[in-house]
RNA sequence: GGUCCCAUAGCUCAGCUGGAUAGAGCGCACGCCUCCGAAGCGUGAGGUCACAGGUUCGAAUCCUGUUGGGACCGCCA
């Protein structure tokens, strides 16, 4: 239940008795009518560009409509006060009493208020994460997972049938370059020196996976040809990998429902099934592509190669799938990739990638396009860079100098709340600044700690009102008398409650699960505000000694801002906090 | 050369997929604890929404171009 909706409905309805009595044309399109909040709350609760929308196509003037409309909503018994306003708005002030039961609903409703249907059931795929299993999660996929992951929870919250996915590129050349890696480390637990060359990974986290190796197969590889080991140190390696990867993601609280990987495409026909049904369309030929332009590698010589006709669905450039020497390249198996996710009936795929492979979603999408015939459509969710501080000084990573921050790093330096809140304080599309000092400051400039400080605000009232014996548990706080909280600060604070249920269906629509901790952040505030005027009119505290009435619908006010709030931050991933110490 | 992203207060950023006088935090100036948690609240100053055109009742928002910053651009993944 959205009160949005519920106003928009009125609204149109009004609309149509106005047509059945004439002040309307017949046939007008109505889509474009919307209630939302003014911007200015002096405007009133809610606002309509009915008659703007309509008076061109009715060939009236806005001002004429919205009188007569006007004076039809002025007779619900939801609404207060009706104005026309500017060019045609038409601000309506609801009746004290709506909001006093969108608090009784939150709290029956609990953490489920504002669940929406808006998804309709309908099953969406969100790939996220999806590092190569070589090595640590770092910050970049940091943002990735909880952006991913909030996101799936967003659009789960709004009423879709969410899957939770990590692609494991356990396929291609770098697995061959970590086997190697491993064998070094594995010589080394057998007491030889080791260099590492020809580009293998130096990182610590590959000692304990070489000293496993050592303690199973104790020297019997050692001196043998590559030949007789590379494949099952490919695997060994990329087991331990994921495990490292798996229990990173666990200590930030992500849980994927599938790990999909790239080598299960290899050897069973899928790619090539995928690429058959590219063919059957005309869509794959042999050719040579134009030499990129610009900075022209040095060694770039023209080649005939396997090309996807990508450009047949808005890609600028056809795009190779098989390299000169008959190896496929690694886009041939993420469209089979694609393919295979499309063969398990989602009607929505979303990939959540990093700033990095901003130049690989027009191919992505053309694939998915030409093998879907258009039917489903793949959302590209780019996270742009996570630049680290570390007092105050721009820290640079690097791979070469081991100095790279991992996941892991964050998470135990600031924990999983707060590292999951602070990354959804921007857009996914901006560039995100994490500074290791502000992010653990608790002030009003850190948002995390200030909506937590105001749910432990209402837990640390709700404590006081127990001991002076005030029944504060949810059915006594729904079946309260409400009708007194009608002071400006408190119906601010059930006016921005009730955007709640509007704002996930915003959020998800538009894909963009930051809006959810703006929100929160937005009602910590009306909530501070209306504690802090407590100070001056005790009339406002929450808890009103001997007045359990009172005291009772006061707090429901308060109950329903902790219930949202946990709501909120569930979708974030965040566990509210009952009290600050 | 091309593609994608970004540009809003001194700083860091929101801005509801076209609405009214563009908002918050920090910083700055002043004020609020005998009182439910001051890790908080209030008041004030601060803007050519990068620039130039266009679309329409209406543009920070959509379109075109320009400038500046970032990411990427066959045989890596």
């Amino acid at each position: 239940m959205n009160l949005f909706t519920d106003i928009r409905a009125l609204v149109l309805d009004s609309l149509a008795a106005m047509t059945d009595a004439g002040a309307l044309p017949a046939g007008l399109d109505t889509a474009n009518v919307a209630v939302e909040p003014p911007r200015d709350a002096a405007h009133g609760d809610m606002a309509t560009n009915a008659a703007m929308v309509l008076a061109k196509p009715a060939g009236m003037k806005p001002r004429d409509i919205a009188a007569v409309l006007a004076a039809r909503l002025e007779g619900d018994a939801r609404i207060a006060r009706v104005d026309v306003a500017g060019p045609g708005f038409i601000n309506m002030t609801l009746a004290d009493g709506v909001w006093h039961a969108v608090l009784r609903r939150v709290i029956e409703a609990g953490t489920d208020f504002g669940r929406s249907t808006i998804g309709e059931g309908s099953r969406v795929n969100v790939e996220f994460v999806s590092a190569n299993p070589t090595g640590p999660l770092h910050v970049g996929h940091t943002r990735g997972a909880v952006f991913g992951d909030a996101l799936a929870s967003v659009l789960d919250f709004a009423g879709y049938e969410v899957t939770r996915e990590y692609y494991i590129n356990d396929g291609g050349a770098q697995v061959d370059v970590l086997a190697r890696s491993v064998y070094l480390r594995y010589l080394e637990a057998n007491g030889q020196d080791v260099a590492f060359e020809d580009g293998t990974y130096p990182g610590d986290y590959l000692i304990p996976v070489g000293q496993a190796l050592a303690a199973q197969y104790g020297d019997a590889l050692v001196g043998k040809p590559e030949a007789e080991w590379l494949d099952d140190l490919r695997d060994f390696a990329t087991d331990a990998m994921m495990h490292m990867i798996r229990d990173d993601l666990a200590a930030l609280g992500v849980e994927m429902d599938v790990f999909f990987s790239e080598k299960s495409l290899y050897g069973t026909g899928r790619i090539e099934a995928a690429i058959e049904s590219l063919r059957e369309k005309d869509l794959i030929y042999r050719g040579v592509l134009e030499p990129p332009k610009g900075k022209r590698p040095e060694d770039w010589e023209p080649r005939e190669q396997t090309l996807f006709r990508s450009t047949a669905h808005g890609d600028d450039v056809d795009r190779p799938i098989m390299k000169s020497d008959g190896a496929w390249t690694y886009f041939a198996p993420d469209i089979a990739y694609h393919h295979d996710k499309l063969s398990r009936g989602f009607d929505l795929l979303i990939d959540v990638l990093g700033a990095d492979h901003g130049g690989y979603v027009k191919r992505l999408k053309a694939a998915v396009s030409a093998l879907s015939g258009g039917r489903v459509p793949l959302e590209v969710k780019l996270c742009q860079l996570v630049k680290l501080w570390r007092n105050g000084e721009p820290f640079k990573m690097s791979k070469r100098a081991g100095n790279f921050v991992t996941l892991r790093d964050v998470v135990d330096q600031v924990g999983p709340d707060v590292t999951r809140f602070h990354m959804l304080t921007r857009k996914n599309d901006a560039a995100l600044d994490f500074d290791f000092a502000k992010v653990l400051e608790q002030s009003r400039e850190n948002p995390v700690f200030y909506v937590q400080y105001a749910h432990a605000r209402v837990c640390s009232v709700m404590r006081k009102a127990r001991e002076a014996g005030v029944d504060v548990d949810d059915a006594a706080l729904a079946a309260a008398d409400m009708s007194g909280l009608g002071h400006s600060a408190e119906l601010a604070l059930a006016r921005k409650l009730a955007e709640w249920p509007r704002l996930v269906e915003v959020a998800a629509r538009t894909g963009e699960p930051h809006r959810v901790a703006f929100y929160l952040y937005d009602l910590a505030g009306d909530f501070h505000s209306l504690w802090n005027l407590g100070h001056d009119e005790p009339a406002l505290r929450l808890l009103q000694e001997g007045d359990t009435a009172t005291s009772q619908a006061k707090i429901a006010l308060a109950r329903a801002t902790a219930v949202v709030i946990s709501a909120g931050l569930g979708i974030l991933g965040v566990k509210p906090a009952e009290e600050m110490r």
